[in-house]
RNA sequence: GGGCGAAUAGCUCAGCGGCGGAGCACUUGCCUUACACGCAAGGGGUCGCAGGUUCAAAUCCUGCUUCGCCCA
């Protein structure tokens, strides 16, 4: 340390936070230390390539790396493995946006070449989310980085699915699936938004081919799709329309003739009773239709345009469509009303288009029998959820799961493991690249459909350790410890990650899954570009800090809720890291060049402010790694906060300066001793969750070696010698005593440059014991002099009165005593007093209290109310003593 | 339609059976030799409403109201 380069008042902490990260890398304090026994194992939530870090991401990094800095400084073996995603579909769109700026499409470049344009894009992209995570403080091993695109995940990947599709656990289906016409791609049930959009209900008329002049009404929110309807159909129980259940009608337009079909699914409450069954667009006529054993006719195509099918409708878009079909429908008076409706439409999660189901040939995981051992590690607590309630929301998909739609059509991805003979038409999956069909020698193709991103997603836990491969890394930290992530992706991530691992390891992927908060902004809305309501976490980190916002984010990290995020919130934060920094800044100032730190063993051989400070600070470690093995983390830096400014800053480090300045060479030792000892616990609590300003303060205590990094420091054990509840008693009397004075001073406007006198009257002799040997906190803190002590009861001349803690305490003053106002602040004490007495007393006078509260319960009121009581009288006393002057 | 969550100071939120708390905002006084990103003091509350359980309810239970989210 050098105590002559001044340092700034005020903390800057883009100068500092830029030099620790990569010390930290380059000394390699991010790898696990194969010297610890037990493993502490986290995977990251792998970020977009696409993307740019969010707050979403800060807020899962802060706490991803809070436990990683935390467990490591425990001593555990500590992995924190880093990675990204390739995200297919999100990936792919970005990268033909930029081609479409250039003129091209992906078809024009061809398959070889679009893929090699994605690539460069994923580097160019990769490099900045890193750089971003660094720049938070993300203390990840990069040297375990993974991919999900990358060989060895992509070797886990073609495993898994050949395993899967041997099984049978994979096939092949022509079925109805969800359609992105924007992408040109299907996407899995789970991927679509529904939202409510305005819209109308039509209801239109099919003639009754056996009765001219008689009409079937249907209300339908799609009348574009009545060129593919191939019947209509009632409840069996709608009576309205038994007349008719034998009746064929004629489809509007097209002229195609239908029956009506009877059907408990239709709901005789909506429309008109009557369904038009269009199973080529709907997912519900989909089955309906395989039931009745219907025709599928397909009117749409995959652009969303329509198709052949359609007749005079055939090349206009589904939009286009619908007005040309009202309007002719109108022309031939078969437009019964139109009302309007608001009704939930499916859109594309990627790029919000209107989704359009389609049949066509996917690939499929058959999900239940996979879903049941996943089911019941949850039951059994082999992986728990915190908060516990997710649970549900776990369960209750996991009962309802439906087969998993993992094609999509597009180039960016592990492409479908599965080889077409062109020859004998058989078909199977394989590990490698095979030339010839294994049955007939015949050559063969592979499938041109890539799997879904959240197929890779899935293996991510043991793919990143080195499955298929039996390494060291899998054996020591499958099981990870605990999965950090939002809400959002429990079923696309959490829940299939839980079936592959018990599927593949036949154990689960981790024991614990923490569901983090939504981040909002301060008024509770969803934070995004478009609202403008975003707070861009790099912009904040730039201008007051990482810590500052980490600390914010972990601060408002509580069980059960949301939070809203504020830039105040994050001033306050910065305001805490300057608070830490001056504190600091004290302590350095204050000490020699060659100061060697006292031998503190002997608590006994400590004065009274320094055994309370350290008693607090055991109390702080205490709460503070219970909050953290617990997650429990808001409170963690409550803790945290609460102890350095409203306790070592506010009041130890005040009592501190008088040893400082005038103390002994001893007492002075025996403090500095203890400002160092106590500063260098607080950098390690405050460490997780502000690496980079208590890392930067760290190098600067004394008596470290050179190598002496805090992030590998040890974390700080709880000594049970160092507690101390009775100068934690005697420091609560003598702030409370501090406090009044002060109180008294401000309510007479006494200067606070001014040193007023002060007498003292115990209610106790012992009490007044005590409080005699430290005389000396009450009047430094105070300002004032302590001239008398006593425990008669009685007001000398010339003094306002206060009471606290049973200590009536007099401040002297200069010239009259405003005997009302004395009067008005004294009474109003005793009415507080005698409100607490007669609520308790109250309690004592119902029988059942004493016969059914717990012993403990009682005996503390009744010490309780002996102390208010007596309290009171005095205080009554001193009142009619001052009435009668 | 089914499910989940929330309602506590002006605002954002802790507390979840036994003296109602924090941050910010507000009022007053202070540039006190670590910090004005600061210090000291203060004001501010029928703990959404109605019942119930209990010796004791902000806290547990039931219903209601309002708001938010998820699924269909």
């Amino acid at each position: 340390m050098n105590n002559r380069t001044p340092i700034p008042q005020v903390y800057d902490a883009s100068h500092t936070e830029a030099k620790w990260y990569e010390y930290w890398e380059q000394n390699g304090y991010f790898s696990p230390n194969p010297q610890r026994s037990n493993p502490f194992c986290m995977v990251i939530p792998p970020p977009n390539v696409t993307g740019s870090l969010h707050m979403g991401h800060a807020l899962n990094l802060t706490l991803h790396d809070i436990l990683a800095r935390y467990r490591r400084m425990k001593g555990d073996q500590t992995l924190w493995l880093p990675g990204t995603d390739h995200a297919g579909i999100a990936t792919q769109n970005v990268v033909e946006k930029q081609l479409a700026k250039e003129g091209f499409n992906r078809h024009q470049l061809g398959r070889e070449e679009f893929i090699q344009r994605v690539w460069q894009w994923k580097d160019q992209y990769h490099d900045r989310i890193v750089k971003q995570l660094k720049s938070m403080g993300a203390s990840c091993d990069w040297t375990r980085e993974r991919f999900t695109f990358d060989e060895g995940l992509s070797t886990a990947v073609k495993e898994v699915f050949v395993q899967l599709f041997d099984e049978g656990l994979i096939y092949r289906g022509e079925y109805i699936v969800n359609w992105c016409p924007r992408c040109e791609t299907a996407i899995s049930d789970i991927e679509v938004d529904y939202r409510d959009v305005p819209s109308f209900l039509y209801y239109v008329r099919y003639p009754i081919k056996e009765r001219p002049g008689q009409y079937l009404v249907v209300a339908t929110t799609r009348p574009e799709t009545i060129l593919g309807d191939v019947a209509l159909a009632v409840h069996p129980d709608d009576e309205r329309y038994h007349q008719v259940a034998n009746s064929t009608v004629i489809l509007p337009i097209m002229g195609r003739e239908m029956s009506i079909i009877q059907d408990e699914y239709v709901d005789p409450q909506f429309g008109t009773g009557v369904l038009k069954v269009t199973p080529a667009h709907d997912m519900n006529d989909f089955d309906l239709g395989k039931k009745h054993h219907l025709p599928v006719i397909p009117v749409i195509d995959p652009h969303g345009v329509m198709n052949e099918n359609a007749g005079i409708f055939a090349g206009m878009t589904r939009e286009q469509c619908r007005e040309a079909m009202v309007e002719k429908l109108k022309n031939l008076d078969l437009i019964e009303k139109i009302e309007d409706y608001s009704h939930s439409v499916g859109h594309c999660y990627r790029c919000n288009t209107q989704v359009e189901p389609l049949v066509s040939k996917q690939w499929f995981v058959k999900m239940k029998d996979l879903a049941q051992p996943a089911i019941k590690a949850v039951e059994e607590g082999r992986v728990e959820f915190i908060p516990e309630r997710w649970d549900k929301i776990y369960f209750e998909w996991m009962n309802n799961i439906r087969d998993w739609c993992i094609s999509r059509q597009i180039w960016w991805g592990h492409r479908v493991p599965v080889f077409y003979c062109q020859e004998c038409g058989h078909y199977f999956a394989d590990r490698g690249q095979p030339d010839h069909c294994p049955k007939c020698q015949g050559q063969v193709v592979q499938d041109e459909d890539v799997l879904d991103t959240w197929f890779s997603s899935a293996l991510w836990p043991f793919s990143t350790l080195g499955w298929p491969e039996a390494t060291s890394d899998l054996k020591t930290f499958y099981p990870t410890s605990v999965l950090i992530t939002a809400f959002d992706i429990i079923f696309f991530w959490v829940a299939r990650m839980i079936m592959m691992g018990l599927k593949f390891m036949k154990d689960v992927p981790f024991r614990k899954v923490y569901i983090t908060p939504l981040v909002r902004d301060a008024y509770g809305k969803k934070m995004s570009k478009s609202t403008g309501n975003a707070i861009d976490p790099l912009e904040v980190a730039r201008q007051l800090g990482s810590d500052s916002l980490r600390f914010a984010l972990a601060w408002l990290t509580v069980q059960g809720r949301d939070i809203h995020l504020s830039m105040e919130r994050i001033e306050a934060s910065r305001n805490f890291m300057n608070k830490i920094w001056n504190a600091s800044r004290f302590v350095f100032m204050n000490l020699e060049e060659d100061f060697i730190p006292a031998n503190l063993d002997d608590a006994a051989s400590l004065d009274l402010k320094n055994r309370w400070i350290l008693s607090r600070f055991q109390h702080a470690v205490e709460q503070a790694s219970l909050a953290l093995d617990d997650f429990r983390f808001g409170e963690y830096v409550q803790i945290i906060y609460d102890f350095i400014w409203g306790e070592f800053c506010d009041w130890y480090i005040e009592w501190s300066k008088k040893d400082l300045y005038q103390g002994s060479p001893e007492e002075k030792s025996k403090t500095q001793s203890v400002l160092v000892k106590v500063l260098s616990g607080i950098l390690q609590l405050l460490h997780p969750v502000a690496p980079f300003i208590t890392e930067e303060i760290w190098h600067s205590l004394p008596m470290r070696n050179e190598n002496d990094a805090l992030i590998v420091s040890d974390w700080p054990a709880v000594e049970k010698p160092w507690f101390s509840d009775q100068s934690e008693e005697v420091i609560g009397s003598i702030q409370n005593l501090i406090r009044e004075i002060r109180f008294l001073r401000a309510e007479l406007e006494i200067s606070p440059a001014e040193t007023c006198r002060v007498q003292l009257g115990f209610h106790h002799s012992d009490k007044r014991v005590i409080i005699e040997k430290h005389l000396g906190y009450i009047e430094q803190l105070a300002k004032c002099e302590i001239i008398k002590t006593n425990v008669e009861i009685g007001k000398p001349e010339g003094a306002v009165t206060g009471q606290v803690d049973g200590i009536d305490i007099f401040l002297m003053i200069e010239g009259l005593v405003d005997i009302q106002r004395e009067l008005q602040r004294l009474n109003k004490k005793h009415k507080v007093l005698s409100d607490d007495v007669e609520r308790i007393q109250r309690r004592f006078e119902k029988p059942d209290f004493l016969e059914k509260a717990p012993q403990e319960v009682i005996e503390k009121d009744q010490i309780r109310l002996e102390k208010l009581l007596s309290e009171a009288q005095r205080l009554q006393k001193l009142i009619e003593g001052i009435m009668n002057q």
